[in-house]
DNA sequence: ACAATAAAGTACAACGATGAACAAAAATCA
DNA sequence: TGATTTTTGTTCATCGTTGTACTTTATTGT
């Protein structure tokens, strides 16, 4: 079990990932940190921007986007719709289903965040070259779709 | 404040971000269940894998390199010291700091381990030409060096 | 040398995420 | 139709992470 011939740091592929992981980390934080004048945390800022786009998308539906357990929203989506952010309403045809929206005022909070998020993107990623991040896009997009596929397969 | 002229998934930084982030996710959902089979999660392996590279570290250091807080360390360490893979010995010269070492066994997990990740990263990545990788790591460590300048800046 | 400050590590309370067990409502199918 | 299975969402116990306050040890400044 000799590993000094093939050390993970000597295989470019490796450090390129792990470099991938150490800035999306970073990000992450410095997002958080961005967001804490909105009150609101990183993921109820995936949360809005997915009702922002898909307004009376259901829990289920949320939580496959956004790749968590159903558990999570259920815990997450009543203290947003406490604070007003969201509304929930029951689907007419499937009594099972909340279908979510975002009240005014989330609409107003997600707006301003995104600008946030925007704005703080574009700042880190300016000096890339537009094409080197397009290339970089669909080479993630692969990779999901790689990932994604193993997934349905485990949940045979 | 009409953003339709400029919804974040029209900026294209903005979308390849989001793909990375999404890539990162899943990456690390999938090192998780593939790790499971040494009983170690991904927190635990980001340690090991910084003591087999720089042994003697100390927790404050780990920490740093990991981009976590102190108090981390502090819960997890002594678990995992608990178990055999790691050992952590006072500086003789300065009696606040803790060396940190790989066990045997830890040493033995950890390049276990490294095989996993490694054959992970190999497998989603392998599609994608090695410059395109090459391209990409350099990017990303320019976004960590802007990310960690500013994190600096915060702290003064 | 002595006081004040900084640094390393710990303890703890609060919060977020997870998975399993559960209830209610559909869908399937015999 | 009636029984079984699936789906949606909730609850709860557990675990990991964080920030704050605290102890001990070094360092700095006078």
């Amino acid at each position: 079990m000799n590993k000094n011939q093939s050390l993970p740091w000597d295989h470019p592929r490796f450090r390129s990932w792990i470099a991938v992981a150490r800035a999306c980390q970073l990000m992450q934080q410095s997002l958080g940190r961005s967001l804490a004048e909105l009150e609101i945390k990183t993921p109820h800022l995936d949360i809005l921007i997915n009702l922002y786009r898909f307004e009376g998308i259901s829990q289920q539906e949320l939580a496959r986007k956004l790749l968590v357990g159903r558990s999570n929203m259920s815990m997450l989506l009543p203290q947003m719709e406490k604070r007003g952010l969201i509304e929930r309403r029951g689907d007419e045809k499937d009594k099972r289903v909340l279908r979510l929206f975002l009240t005014p005022e989330g609409r107003e909070v997600t707006e301003k965040a995104m600008v946030i998020q925007t704005d703080l993107i574009e700042r880190v990623l300016s000096p890339e070259p537009i094409e080197q991040c397009m290339a970089m896009a669909e080479s993630m997009e692969r990779i999901i779709h790689v990932l994604q596929q193993e997934d349905l397969v485990d949940e045979d």
